[in-house]
Order: structure tokens, then C-alpha cells, then sequence
DNA sequence: GCGGACTGCTTACCT
DNA sequence: ACAGGTAAGCAGTCCGCG
């Protein structure tokens, strides 16, 4: 049956059979509609909607999945008609299991089927049964459940995921939905595309051709244009510094502020006092409503909101929503009325999907791969500032104690921002999540709140249910041994990582930077990494060994983690990054193309370190040291072979290898000979004019070709490093930039002593504001756990949460002077420029430009330039 | 009591 | 809540020192 959106009509149970609306009870079931309704199959039942969400009504005992029709811009509604039944496996015998008390007397058992799994670790079939429930409850999710009382398997899969799995659902793809049924539409790709695929295909056997051309049709479909709008709620309190809490709502909400990809930008506004005049807001870029009843307000906010499928909030989970919720209901209106699905950690919308952009930005992987780091603190303000170059409207004052006009002001910008945030770079953030959805085969709302751990875990379920096999519980790939060959060098870590080649001390013109493309993904693809195929139960395999240990890998069976990283890599390398760089395309196609060329990047590069973390259900240390085994393996074979063909390497990391002056036919050579050996790709990455080392390993600095200049790991370039020798370094580099030969080093030399004298004078002179001298450092942790060190930016938090009455949480930067009185240190806008410790600062320079220095052959203390005897690395 | 050698903690970076 | 490797600064500890 369909079930129309009820945000735009009301909810239907077409063709419902009578038991199960009783079941269902009164909730939505309308049978006036019902006429619409067919009406409306008819009509539109062949257009393409999307699969975004799905999720379990309890009080239907149903799925129901969430269509995205980009036509009408409405999310249609579908429930099971199936009966599909939440369930999990055990590995008794049927009969033996009817006769366990805990199944026996249990009224939410409904079936017992005996079905034929593959064991993953053993690689047998065995004989499992199935258990299906009455509800999902009775599976897992209380302390009854099933799971806590009988061994069981695949108890901790959702049931809306299950679903997903079972009817071989596709989140992200274009379906119709006729007569009752969901089919597959049609998807078209863009014939440029075609052609790069099928070239791609051409070595493949059938099944290599099948699941590859599967991957391209998910991923290279279109992604339509997502109907939303970004809301923000601001709070009357009347004591000043207290944060309204969610789970009370008493106090109450002054405005509301919608903004919403159709265009709509308003702000409701609650008119306490019965003060407020329509003409205060004049001239602003969105129009005001103003309501003198706060129930009639939020009433009219829910009517809003339920006119959009998406929803898109900045911490909407832990306090937008909640709160609106809660507030609703102490207001009197009835909770059916309110179709949120509030949990302890989320907030979910029932007529559409939830967007918490909190949550989204706030994954390591989003922040790191996706935006670069640009931004490090989780707020709206930090990351609109570096992500649009526009932050949040600054009030001198507290919120509730400004003017009604600034207050629309302020609340609307807010929800502008959260806008803004999705719609920017061509909708890059909605395009990023739905990629992710389509790889991971995760709703919407699951990937902007789970970590790539979560994604990759998913679609490796679904494999496992794809190819037969019961998912292994951890316990059991725990035991299945196989102990760790490699102790790690640091402390704390539980193996052994990458190689960092020692850098040749000094300046190297005509540098040669090339890499393996994706290396540690290539691995797991090329020598079969995954779970069950390392140290795999055939003894026909034992005597392929990964080097310098005892494991081994399965020659007979594809691992499933190296399947599923291989066709990823596969369709990357070979389709997407293609399309990314074609001339062909115009630019907005190609950032098309490369958006989901990054998102496939994020998934690749977590798909090894899942491996090593037990968090990761999948977890197995010998996989992932096999990784990195192959990893140093292949980067040394590499580089011994290059210094026996003649040619000089000066530095390498994990996966590089830097070439001094190679010939263009070495480098060719060299490719081949990776390809030949180790079965990899070389490839060149960058040509540096020239690059400087100091003796420092991940510390160097490099100006390519064009005249870029890239630096890395220089403290000169870290963000706690004070403002002015920051500016110093960067203009000491800009000076090394325009240096073009050996010859040219001489002048520049001079100059950068001189720009180093002149910034040491500066600080000496106290020719500078204290800002440019702070220091911000992040508090890593909540204060109270540095229980071993008191850091220095630790006893600034502490001095603020004493003397200053401020609170200060995780995550937040600290922002401090060095000083000569009492700590030592002293935050910024209580210090006085005379209290700064000056010699400290001078030391912190010099310290900072030595790296720097020592890489181009300069000595700080010397009147005299040292000069490096050049002529030894050319 | 003080300073140097050392280890450990913490942050920020690289791949 | 993907991994390990590296640099740097500071905190804390131990030891020698008539």
C-alpha cells in the first residue's frame, strides 16, 4: 500500500488488511483519502522517487520506507505489505530450541525455520535457525530480549536494516512504485561515463563485470535535488547564564526561523510582552510573523516544518528538536499530533528525514578527507566562518535581553547559515551524504550521525547476507587466533605501522615525488585481506605467507572486505576520478563527479584501520598488520630497486618515494617494474623545483613547479603557533617561493636572516599587539580528566572556571599569553602586555624557524650566512 | 634545595 | 570511537650533590 506524505495530505492504509488497522489501531488511518490515493497511483505511480530512510513503526509493527519524489518534492510513504518479520539466528537445532524454556513459553516467537548458512571461519555450510518475532523488542532492545538470554547471531542488526538487506533495497537509487509493488527503475548514465566504464571492463571476467557495473549505476546515477529547510529555535530565559535544558522546555521559545531551499525565509516571533510593532522590522531580508500566543506559534511551526521532507538543523538532535517537542507537549498539545521520534541520542522526523549538520560535521572523516581540516571546532559559527567566509551575527549582550529586531535578526541568520551549509558548492553536502548512502547502503539519517566504522560495517553485513554467510560474532573472530608477529615500536599501539625513510638534510632541486595510488587498498584488494580469508581454515593456503610473519591468505575464496575494497577502488580509480579530470565535461559536472570520487575516498581510507579497531565488529589484528606487512614490504623492495637502477631516494613516507633528478624513462621503468612485482600502481605525484629538509622525519617544505609551495608538519605552520611568527614564516616562504636555482639561494639566505632579526626585534621592541603573541591550544578533554599533567593551557581553563566563572568543555581552544608573573601563563584578555615573558617569545621564534633554517643551511646566531655545501645533492 | 637527565603526557601534525 | 609514526613542549620524577 502507499502512503502519501502526511506533511502534504493526510496518512493512508490503502488496501490494508482489516486485522492488521487493528493492529494498527486509529493512528493516520483515514478511509475518506483513500479515493485520493488511488487516484494518485494512478496518476504518478510510474515517476522515479528515490529511497532515502526507512524505519519501524511500532505501533503498525511495520517497516516503512521514505520515497523522495523530486517531482512533487514529497516523501511518499511505503509500508510492508510482506510480512516480513524481524528475526535472528541460532545455531540449535530446531527441536532443540522448541524445547528451550526461553523460546518454548515465548509469545513473541512466532516461526522456527531451519536454514542453510556458510560458516565464515571454518568456510562450511552449516544448518541454522532462523527465529522470527513479533516485534524487534523481542529480538534485542530490553533486558528480556532474546539476545540476552540464548546464544544468538545477527541479534544486533537493526530491523529496518534487515529489511533493507532482505529485499535487496538500495538507498539512494531511483525506484517506481506501481500497483503495489516497488520495481527498479531504469537508471540512464551519461553515455561519456558508458564508454569509460566499459573500457574499464574489458580485462574483467563476468562476475568482476557484474559487480562493477553494479557500483557504477549506483554511484553515477543522478542525485535530484532535495525539498528542505534549516530551522533554529532561541529561548526566553530570564537568569543569564543558564542553557535551556530539552528535556524540561520550561521555558518558553521566542522565535522561530525557517529557511528553506523554495526560498522561504521567515522568522515567527513570540510577542511577550504585547509590545511589539510590526513596522520594527523593516527592511529585513525575511519576513516576520509575530504571535502573541507561544501555542498558536509553535503550532504554525509544525506546519512548516511538516511542508518540507528534509529537515536541517545545527544540533537539532540533542536540542532543537527535543526542545520544540517537549514545548509542544507542556503546551498542551496532544503527542499524536507530534510525529517526532525523540531518543535519548537522535531526533528523527516520521514524515521525512532529520539532517543534524552538528553531527555531520562533527565526524573525523567528514572533517579531515571531505573539508581538509578547515575548520576544528564544532560550531555553527567556526565552521560557516570557514566554510562560507560568514559567521553568526556577534551580540554584546545576552540573547534574551536584546531588542526584538536584533533577535529575528540573529535567529534567522542562524537558520540562513544552517541553510547554507547544504546548499553551498552546488549542494556539495547533500550530494556527499547521499554518495556515502548509496556506498554504505545506510538511510540518510543514519550517515550524517555514524562514523565511516558504521558505513563500512553495514555494507559488510549486507555481503555477508548477499553471499550466504551468518555474520561471525566478535567472540568467534577473537578466537579464531592467529596471534600478532609484529610488536609496536610505539607505545600504546597494538602493531606495526609504515615506514618513514629518513629525509637527506638540505635543499634538492628537481625533485620527483611518486606514491602508490591508494596503497593500503590495493593491498587488501591484490593480496586477498579480509577477516576470514587471513590465516583462512584450508591448509592448501598455509603456504601462502604475508612476509615476516606466519599468517597466510586464502588462495581459494575471495575475501569478502577485499572484494568490497577492491570494487570501490576499482570504480574510483577507474571511473570516477577519470570523470573528475575530463576535459570532456564542463566544470560543474566534473565537481559532480568529483564529489563522489572524495566520498569513495573517505570509505577507502578507513577501510584498513576499521581492521585494527575493536570497535569495528570485524575487528581482526591480523589483517591489519598483514596490511601494513605488505605495506613496508613492497615501499622497501621498491626503494632498494630504485637505488640499484641508479637513482637517489631522499625521503619517503608510508606510501612515497621522493626521487632526486629521475630520468623520464626510469620513472616508467620503475612503474613497471611495481606493476610487474608487487602487482601495485606507481604513480607520479608531484615534481618539486626543489624541497628542503631539515633532519626532521614528516618536516619539510617543497615549492613545485608552478611556484606552489607546500609545507608540512612545520611548527611554523601548526594553529597554536602565535599569529606573529606565523606571519613571519609566511613571509620568509613567500621569499623562498621565488627561488629558482642553487645561484639564487645565496640572496635569499640573507633575506630570510634578516626577516627572522626583524620579527626577534619586534618582539623585543614590544612592537606588537598580545594577540598576535597568543597561543591557542585545544582542551583535548573535560577539565576534570587531566588527572596525571597540568598542561599549560589546562591551568588557563582551570584559572577561567575559578576566577572568571566561565565553563569550559572539550573541545574548546584555550587562548593564552606566556607571562613572567605566578603560573607562567595567563589567558589573553586578562594579561597585560607587560607581563609577557619576551625571552620565552624570542626562544619560541628561533625555535620555530630552526626546522626551517636547518633546511636551507642558515644559522641564526652567525653574522655570516653557513652555506650547506650545495654541490652534495645535486 | 636545585638542576640535569630522564620519562610520560599532551597536542598537532603526516600518510 | 579507522590506523600507526613523528615532533615538540612541558610536567613530573629521580638522582647526585659533602
Amino acid at each position: 500500500m502507499l502512503l502519501r506524505n502526511p506533511a502534504v495530505g493526510r496518512l493512508v492504509a490503502e488496501g490494508f488488511p482489516l486485522f492488521m488497522q487493528h493492529l494498527s489501531g486509529t493512528k493516520g488511518v483515514d478511509t475518506d483519502t483513500s479515493r485520493e490515493m488511488i487516484a494518485d497511483v494512478s496518476h504518478n505511480g510510474g515517476r522515479d522517487v528515490f529511497l532515502v530512510s526507512a524505519d519501524y513503526d511500532g505501533d503498525r509493527r511495520k517497516v516503512y520506507l521514505k520515497f523522495y519524489d523530486p517531482r512533487t518534492e514529497e516523501i511518499r510513504l511505503w509500508y510492508d505489505d510482506t510480512g516480513h518479520l524481524p528475526y535472528c539466528y541460532s545455531r540449535e537445532p530446531k527441536e532443540k530450541l522448541m524445547r528451550n524454556p526461553h523460546i518454548k513459553g515465548n509469545k513473541s516467537v512466532l516461526r522456527l525455520e531451519k536454514e542453510r548458512k556458510i560458516d565464515a571461519l571454518r568456510d562450511k555450510k552449516i544448518w541454522v535457525t532462523k527465529i522470527s518475532a513479533t516485534d524487534p523488542l523481542a529480538i534485542g532492545g530490553t533486558g528480556f530480549s532474546l539476545r540476552e538470554k540464548i546464544d544468538v547471531w545477527e541479534a544486533d542488526i537493526k530491523y529496518y536494516v534487515n529489511y533493507l538487506f532482505d529485499r535487496d533495497l538500495q538507498v539512494g537509487r531511483a525506484y517506481k512504485l506501481i500497483d503495489g509493488k516497488i520495481t527498479g527503475s531504469t537508471i540512464y548514465i551519461d553515455q561519456h561515463l558508458q564508454q569509460i566504464a566499459s573500457d574499464a571492463m574489458q580485462d574483467m571476467n563476468e562476475d568482476e563485470k557484474a559487480a562493477f557495473n553494479q557500483w557504477v549505476e549506483i554511484l553515477a546515477a543522478d542525485i535530484p535535488s532535495f525539498r528542505r529547510v534549516a530551522f533554529d529555535l532561541e529561548i526566553y530565559t530570564e537568569e543569564r547564564n543558564r542553557i535551556p535544558m530539552a528535556t524540561h522546555a520550561s521555558d518558553p521559545i521566542v522565535s522561530v526561523s525557517f529557511c528553506g531551499s523554495d526560498g522561504l525565509r521567515t522568522v515567527l516571533l513570540y510577542d511577550r510582552e504585547g509590545d511589539i510593532e510590526k513596522d520594527q522590522f523593516h527592511g529585513t531580508e525575511f519576513d516576520v510573523e509575530i504571535f502573541r500566543d507561544e501555542k498558536k506559534l509553535v503550532t504554525s511551526a509544525l506546519e512548516i516544518l511538516r511542508r518540507y521532507p528534509f529537515v536541517v538543523t545545527f544540533n537539532g538532535d540533542s536540542f532543537d528538536l527535543p526542545y520544540f517537542y517537549r514545548r509542544c507537549i507542556n503546551l498542551g498539545i496532544p503527542r499524536k499530533q507530534l510525529p517526532f521520534k525523540i531518543g535519548r541520542r537522535d531526533a528523527r522526523i516520521e514524515w521525512g528525514v532529520h539532517i543534524d549538520l552538528y553531527r555531520f560535521f562533527f565526524n573525523r572523516s567528514i572533517k579531515g578527507y571531505a573539508f581538509g581540516d578547515k575548520y576544528d571546532v564544532i560550531s555553527l559559527n567556526e565552521i560557516s566562518e570557514n566554510l562560507l567566509g560568514r559567521g553568526k551575527i556577534i551580540l554584546d549582550d545576552h540573547l534574551s535581553a536584546v531588542g526584538p529586531r536584533l533577535l529575528v535578526e540573529y535567529s534567522f541568520r542562524d537558520s540562513e547559515l544552517t541553510y547554507e551549509l547544504t546548499s553551498f558548492g552546488e549542494d556539495l553536502v547533500m550530494r556527499l551524504i547521499t554518495t556515502i548512502a548509496r556506498v554504505s547502503n545506510m538511510t540518510l539519517d543514519d550517515v550524517c550521525r555514524l562514523s565511516v566504522l558504521n558505513w563500512i560495517k553495514n555494507r559488510v553485513i549486507q555481503v555477508h547476507r548477499n553471499r550466504g554467510y551468518l555474520v561471525p560474532l566478535k567472540e568467534e573472530i577473537k578466537r579464531k587466533g592467529g596471534q600478532r608477529y609484529t610488536k609496536p615500536v610505539t607505545k600504546g599501539k597494538k602493531y606495526v605501522g609504515a615506514i618513514v625513510v629518513k629525509p637527506e638534510v638540505g635543499v634538492h632541486f628537481d625533485v620527483c615525488v611518486v606514491d602508490f595510488s591508494s596503497l593500503y587498498p590495493s593491498i587488501m584488494k591484490e593480496y586477498n585481506i579480509s577477516y576470514e580469508s587471513v590465516n583462512c581454515p584450508h591448509k592448501e593456503c598455509r603456504g601462502t605467507t604475508v612476509p615476516g610473519t606466519g599468517h597466510w591468505v586464502c588462495t581459494l575464496k575471495r575475501g569478502m572486505v577485499s572484494e568490497l575494497v577492491g570494487n570501490i577502488r576499482d570504480v574510483r580509480v577507474k571511473v570516477f576520478k577519470h570523470m573528475a579530470r575530463s576535459e570532456a565535461l564542463d566544470d560543474e559536472t566534473r565537481e559532480f563527479y568529483n564529489v563522489i570520487q572524495q566520498a569513495l575516498k573517505v570509505v577507502l581510507n578507513a577501510s584498513y584501520g576499521v581492521f585494527g579497531s575493536e570497535q569495528f565488529p570485524f575487528y581482526y589484528l591480523p589483517a591489519a598488520e598483514s596490511v601494513t606487512m605488505y605495506g613496508r614490504h613492497v615501499i622497501q623492495d621498491t626503494l632498494a630497486h630504485c637505488e640499484a637502477q641508479g637513482m637517489k631516494v631522499i625521503y619517503g613516507d608510508t606510501d612515497s618515494l621522493f626521487l632526486q633528478r629521475p630520468e623520464e624513462e626510469q620513472i616508467a621503468d620503475l612503474a613497471e617494474w611495481v606493476e610487474k612485482n608487487h602487482r601495485l600502481d606507481l604513480e607520479i605525484d608531484k615534481i618539486y623545483r626543489y624541497v628542503a629538509f631539515s633532519s626532521r622525519k614528516k618536516n619539510y617544505f617543497g615549492v613545485t613547479e608552478s611556484g606552489t609551495v607546500d609545507v608540512k608538519g612545520l611548527v611554523g605552520k601548526k594553529k597554536n603557533t602565535p599569529q606573529l611568527i606565523r606571519a613571519a614564516f609566511r613571509r620568509v616562504l613567500d621569499r623562498l617561493r621565488e627561488v629558482q636555482t642553487v645561484d639564487d639561494f645565496e640572496e635569499a639566505r640573507k633575506d630570510v636572516q634578516g626577516m627572522v632579526r626583524e620579527a626577534e626585534e619586534k618582539i623585543l621592541r614590544g612592537d606588537f599587539e598580545k594577540e598576535e603573541l597568543a597561543i591557542s591550544t585545544t582542551l583535548g578533554k573535560a577539565l576534570a580528566a587531566y588527572t596525571k599533567t597540568t598542561p599549560q593551557h589546562v591551568k588557563v581553563a582551570r584559572l577561567l572556571e575559578r576566577e572568571e566563572n566561565r565553563h569550559v568543555v572539550a573541545g574548546e581552544r584555550m587562548i593564552y599569553l606566556k607571562t613572567t608573573t605566578k603560573p607562567g601563563v595567563k589567558p589573553v584578555e586578562y594579561c597585560n602586555k607587560e607581563e609577557i615573558d619576551v625571552p620565552k617569545y624570542v626562544e619560541l621564534l628561533r625555535s620555530t624557524f630552526e626546522q626551517l633554517l636547518d633546511a636551507i643551511g642558515l644559522t641564526l646566531e652567525r653574522e655570516a650566512p653557513q652555506y650547506s655545501s650545495l654541490e652534495s645533492f645535486m
